[in-house]
DNA sequence: AGAGTTACCGACAAAAATGTCAATAGAGCC
DNA sequence: GGCTCTATTGACATTTTTGTCGGTAACTCT
């Protein structure tokens, strides 16, 4: 019985780099930034980790990389509620795709691990979606820029919050987990209704 | 010339750790969580690796500690808000200082981090802190203590999501940085007071 | 089939991070 | 001064993590 070397799977370079990000996606949701090791990669992924080291050059290569996938990821899903079906349900449908996309996938997760590594530069990308959020439904619905601003901040830093704490602090007071996220959906929802009401008057 | 060793100082046990934890914050508030090294806690704390041990017992230690020392500092700045002055100032109060909390000294930076590292357990303290506003200031106006929950999760939710990435964001898309917070501040403020007043019919 | 390209791996090397231990030095007490 | 207690430390040991390198194997093209 000689011992023969496992059969090697050989993948294109993106298909290889997408399969590692999975598995380093799946370890930083699920283990937290500390757990992000080059051979926990690699073993997830399936591969040596001399071939991590070989599509992303460093283990700071592929938290870059990663931050990047996920940040497109997140703003993709966010700017799926730019539907303009009809304004009433659109209103109650921002706020659950904002929600859904900071929740699902560990998006607040990963913004908050991007604020905590400090890696809030190449976030042009989120500028953009904003901008386009602005200008899109928003304008529609004859919100001024000003004000449409400030309600996607709060909604964002709300989805947020919610994302990243909300099961937990559910639970912390004896709550079935989603309580939380369906009081802030009721509660950005009034809220944005009366403020696209009140437009007009000034703050 | 002989060297001579350097000049020891010595504390006590508690002005020791003390001393360390603080050394601990400043680096996970500046560096993240990846940046929580032994020997850089030391070095910031002005001894040697060799002493954090001796307190801490471990790394994991130090993590521990430090942990439940700014849960504690948080909790505390929290309950802050419960001074029950006059109910209308203290509804601008509450948000007030809720946000600042959250805010200052990095608490939604520790949230996240605890979150991010699956620290959630400890967290006794915050139940009883998010207890004690429910059957305090918060009876007292006569909310009943189902919808007073509901409000605390979303506040405290948002002020989580606008302490930690609030200032980004408003960066982003080019405001000054405290315009989330206070956009913010205003939407939970009209929010609360229309929540409080609707107190009677069902949602 | 043969040749070229390169993703992949094992083994090794280097660096970084954590932890151990015996000895030293402050501080209080007699 | 001499004694005790223990916070502190440097030097060493171990473990973890990251990175290098030469060769191998999978795939494509001719």
């Amino acid at each position: 019985m000689s011992i023969e070397p496992a059969r090697r799977v050989r993948r294109s370079p993106e298909a290889a780099r997408e399969n590692i990000l999975q598995s380093a996606e799946r370890l930083l949701l699920e283990r937290g930034p500390q757990g992000l090791k080059l051979v926990e990669v690699a073993q997830g992924a399936g591969v040596s980790h001399a071939t991590v080291l070989h599509h992303f050059g460093s283990i700071d290569g592929v938290q870059t990389a990663l931050a990047e996938a996920m940040i497109r990821q997140l703003v993709a899903r966010v700017l799926e509620a730019e539907r303009p079906d009809d304004p009433e349900a659109q209103l109650e449908g921002v706020g659950q795709v904002l929600f859904d996309a900071f929740e699902s996938a560990g998006g607040a997760r990963l913004a908050a691990w991007l604020e905590l590594t400090g890696e809030t530069r190449r976030l042009t990308l989120v500028r953009e979606a904003v901008a386009e959020v602005i200008s899109g439904p928003m304008a529609q619905k004859g919100v001024d820029p000003e004000r449409a601003t400030n309600l996607i901040l709060v909604a964002v830093s709300l989805a947020m919050g919610v994302g990243l704490i909300g099961r937990s602090l559910a639970e912390l007071v004896g709550r079935p987990p989603e309580t939380t996220r369906e009081a802030a959906l009721a509660f950005l929802k009034t809220g944005l209704a009366a403020a696209i009401k009140t437009e007009g008057r000034a703050g």
